[in-house]
DNA sequence: CAGGCGTGTATTGCATACAACGGCCCCGGC
DNA sequence: GCCGGGGCCGTTGTATGCAATACACGCCTG
């Protein structure tokens, strides 16, 4: 067997190539998943197809059929205001964790550095910055989720982030088409320096208020997002939100 | 294909057998987890093995090899406590959610009967009231987590409680082995009634905290556990904990 | 005409065979 | 005696073939 190839095995391959198709919307939403046409269009066999299909239902993007097989899993908007309240739940226990186990002011320098190489960004404006926001902001997330010296903490946010529009960044990709784009970076980046503060200063339960605050700014995003159609367009996973009337 | 026989699936059977097999501790944690050994031993082939391997890794029972295959994780204190205090968070969000989405009173009635039910058991004493309060437990947690209508948040839990050691009366089947384990039950009905009380007045903050709380009345428990050679014996997922050097 | 039953088909679940890769041991050379 | 290389073996990853079931369609019957 192919021991150490796990980044180039088929079953990664399928586990990615699928993945991509879901999100894509490419397998409709509510419908029963066809193994052996996927199987041909990832180019992988269906046993390592069916891992994927099982570890996709594991993230919660698929669901396992009574009788045999999987649908793809349609998200309602509650859904999604769940998630993201979720993440800001998990993300709010990652910042008390991480003020809580705060050893040295050494360990803040990742999370130091990502703040202060934003501060440029915000100050800028145009698609480009965008990009490099969304660059920083997951490295800030990546960052605190490390502070909080949590495996456990770690592994329950990574489930979640996994759903669609759940991610921090997840819709930030379409901020370029929104109004009032720039000020909700402003915002954001605020949040990103408060919580470093509260972190450094030892303020376990500010930090946690903190950090769900910042996730609850995704969730006025939402609202924004689902109201433009071209900007809904541009949010990964959009296919999957069950009746997307309006756009 | 057999179609519908979720339940009585090679598959299902393999990933119960399984997970039977790691918490029991019969597969040495650290240590490979030997495919074609396993497989004659669950009396099923390698192919649902695999799925039943991939599954348990999403569990975090296994974790992936980097050069192929599984290895059974070990789990330190750390890990425990961690697991614990996240299902403390998860649970006082269920709670939050209960209070701030409770429609009308009719929907407070299992947790209600839960806690009723639970109060002659908590005034007895010895082994089979322990088992009814066991019982009684689960059902008043899969009531909370029923209120806060989320299955966002409930796959999350579940996520969690699957751990060793994180389940709610994980750590309650020994407590018949333990001193003070009767004032420690009361103490926690005492919390279940003051969670029902909350969340039927709308008090969410005051049930995310309560529920917090309660949680952590586990964590005081586990040290009594970990303390006590036969209690822990006693509890499912035991073999797992690294470095169990006292008992 | 409607409802139920039987057959056909498509699809999945499972088992097995094969292949490839890493580790280990032995042998040879330095 | 030690280090390096090559071959063998054990293990896992992958592919394919087979079998079983559920759904659908059509026919028959009431």
């Amino acid at each position: 067997m192919p021991r150490g190839n796990t980044a180039s095995s088929q079953t990664t391959k399928a586990t990615l190539g699928l993945r991509e198709l879901v999100l894509e919307g490419e397998l409709a939403p509510g419908g029963r998943v066809p193994e052996v046409e996927l199987a041909e269009r990832l180019g992988v066999s269906r046993t390592p197809l069916r891992i994927a299909l099982a570890t996709l239902a594991h993230e919660g993007l698929l669901e396992p059929l009574a009788g045999g097989g999987f649908v793809v899993r349609a998200f309602t908007h509650d859904d999604v205001v769940d998630a993201i309240e979720l993440r800001g739940v998990l993300e709010g226990t990652a910042a008390r964790l991480a003020a809580e186990r705060l050893g040295s002011r050494r360990e803040l320098v990742p999370l130091e550095e990502a703040v202060a190489e934003l501060d440029p960004v915000v100050d800028r404006t145009g698609p480009e910055a965008l990009v490099r926001f969304v660059a920083l902001n997951e490295r800030f997330h990546e960052a605190l989720v490390a502070l909080a010296k949590s495996p456990v903490v770690a592994r329950s946010i990574a489930n979640v982030v996994a759903l669609p529009f759940a991610s921090p960044n997840a819709l930030l990709s379409s901020h370029a088409l929104l109004p009032r784009s720039h000020e909700i970076l402003v915002v954001a980046q605020h949040q990103h320096r408060a919580l470093l503060e509260a972190i450094a200063d030892g303020h376990g339960t500010r930090a946690e208020e903190i950090a769900r605050e910042h996730a609850r700014l995704a969730r006025r995003n939402l609202d924004l997002v689902l109201a433009d159609r071209d900007a809904l367009a541009a949010v990964r996973g959009a296919p999957l939100l069950r009746s997307v009337a309006g756009g």
